[in-house]
RNA sequence: GAGGGAUUAGCUCAGUCGGUAGAGCAUCUGCCUUUUAAGCAGAGGGUCGUGGGUUCGAGCCCCACAUCCCUCACCA
């Protein structure tokens, strides 16, 4: 419009089209690459002919001299680009026409300026595509949180720590996957969208299916299908698997996060603790180089072997409450009290004497555990889907990996008796028709096809995206994600052409 | 869901007692052939989150709302 109240974008989109009208393609629609950026930084001096592209983040124009920087997600590349090199008119057209923010394509020879930095001596270049917003701070970056979260692309841009941390969660998949692969696990995909939600304890979001018109759920995890598979005859599978679940929002708690889960045919618990060990210290030691991570002012090692003990005991030590003893609800509780244990924010009417078991350790022990820590033998109240013990049918041959106070891996002797299967998950129903929203559903289907006979089994979750956290030392599991859930902003203001 | 905090230029941030809206980077103009937060000289850029209120006068005080962050509760 008027000209004295132009923005950078305005001027920007002036400049695009008096490229145009100059014969100069502001988008041209490819790029001839030797080299990614950062194997560019591995060439020795005087290699001739490379061709790289990128997106320009620093330019220092000095007269007839220029240094520039180029990035792409894995490394960054220094430029030098003169006008003995490129000619008056090309250069003049770097100068003018190129900016921070734009892709180019350059041409040239590796050589090592006078600081001692790699440089490519650039002898062509190209437009390969013309920004018309200006980027973040070289200097701070982009620190506001909420616009990381929304435009993930500039905190990518401009925060090396952004690249680092979903470079940790990208190897961590991988070195996962392989590794299951490498040990006879098959990967497998499981439905998404479910009639019935099953396989933990929570509140699904709920959509429709309209031409069938039924209403359906988004799974909440996929344990229940994955042994199905192990029914129909494989041995050992594994999912990572997107789980969606309804409830309240905090650092430690996403709306759609991923959880691997495995099943391990003919395995018991203690076969799959010794599993864990090895899997995680293989993938921790190659995703990160040892077995040390700092999180939070704290160091934690991963060392095996990591202590086993069981819930009775990790109670005992840091109660004096001892559960093998006080097995009748309101007796604990009077217990709790005793021992001065806050449960003032926990409703506790509503709790079983399973429940309250697990409130008191959540309470008053897990927050002091640092240290990998196998967590072992809940109360079967607790673990509908998990296998008894043989010796002490009250509690279950099941295990948690804490570490930090967080629960990284839930896993057990999977239930595989139909009937003892059908006889609990009708009491979870019983609970659940009472009220208690969080018991689980009772699922024929899944029963149906246990009766067809399930061989022992072990079976594994964990989330990648506390992982994910606990390795970067990051606070915010949003942060652990490309595009964690926002609100939506009030339209944003549109410009006119 | 409860409590606390933040919101000022594209980005990072100042803004005193209520009295004309500030800096650095980025942008534009000029100079500059080894810089790397390049430098030097000059210039432009603001609905102070939104809506009310108090006041002669509000970025600042009051109320409501919006978004985000932190703590707590449920959940991995």
């Amino acid at each position: 419009m008027t000209d004295n109240k132009k923005t950078v974008r305005d001027e920007r989109i002036d400049m695009i089209r008096n490229l145009r009208e100059n014969g100069v393609n502001p988008f041209p629609d490819r790029c001839e690459c030797t080299h990614r950026l950062h194997e560019a930084l591995e060439l020795p001096e005087n290699a001739d002919n490379i061709r790289l592209a990128g997106r320009i983040i620093a330019i220092r124009k000095m007269g007839k001299l220029s240094f520039s920087h180029i990035q792409d997600a894995d490394g960054k590349i220094q430029l030098c680009l003169t006008q003995d090199d490129l000619g008056k008119e090309n250069y003049t057209f770097f100068k003018k026409s190129i900016d921070i923010g734009d892709f180019i394509g350059v041409k040239g020879s590796i050589f090592v300026t006078k600081t001692g930095e790699k440089t490519l001596r650039v002898t062509e270049f190209q437009l390969l595509s013309k920004a018309i917003l200006t980027l973040p701070e070289k200097w701070h970056g982009l620190s506001d949180l909420e616009a990381c979260y929304r435009q993930r692309y500039l905190d990518l841009i401009v925060n090396e720590e952004s690249r680092r941390r979903f470079q940790i969660r990208r190897d961590l998949i991988r070195k996962i996957r392989h590794y299951l692969e490498d040990h006879d696990f098959m990967e497998v995909e499981t439905p998404i969208l479910q009639s019935k939600p099953s396989g933990a304890l929570a509140k699904p979001f709920i959509t429709h299916h309209n031409s069938l018109d039924l209403d359906v759920y988004m799974r909440i995890a996929p344990e229940t299908y994955l042994k199905r598979l192990i029914v129909g005859g494989y041995t050992r599978v594994f999912e990572f698997a997107h789980c969606f679940r309804n409830e309240g929002i905090s650092t430690a708690h996403l709306q759609e996060f991923l959880m691997l889960e495995y099943y391990a045919a003919f395995w018991n618990y203690e076969d799959n603790m010794d599993f864990t060990e090895r899997m995680l210290t293989a993938v921790l030691q190659k995703v990160l180089g040892n077995l040390t991570i700092e999180y939070k002012g704290n160091s934690i090692d991963f060392s095996t072997p990591w202590p086993r003990k069981s819930l009775r005991d990790v109670v005992l030590e840091g109660t004096g409450i001892d559960i093998n003893q006080v097995k009748e609800r309101d007796a604990l509780l009077k217990q709790a009290e005793d021992k001065s244990i806050d449960l003032s924010d926990v409703n506790v009417d509503a709790l079983g004497w399973g429940s309250l078991v697990d409130a008191i350790y959540k309470k008053a022990c897990r927050p002091n555990i640092l240290s990998p820590l196998f967590l072992t033998s809940h109360p079967k109240e607790l673990s509908p889907l998990a296998r008894a013990n043989d010796e002490d049918p009250s509690i279950t041959d099941r295990f948690q990996v804490v570490v930090m106070g967080m629960e990284i891996v839930n896993a057990y002797s999977e239930l595989v008796d139909p009937i003892d299967q059908r006889e609990r998950l009708q009491k979870q129903q019983q609970l659940r028709d009472a009220g208690d929203d969080e018991a689980m559903e009772f699922d024929e289907d899944y029963i149906h096809c246990m009766e067809y006979g399930m061989p022992p089994i072990s079976g594994w979750g964990m989330g990648i995206d506390r992982l994910t956290a606990l390795l970067t030392n990051e606070e915010n599991i949003k942060n652990t994600v490309y595009f964690p859930l926002m609100r939506p902003l009030e339209s944003r203001k549109k410009f006119e052409e």
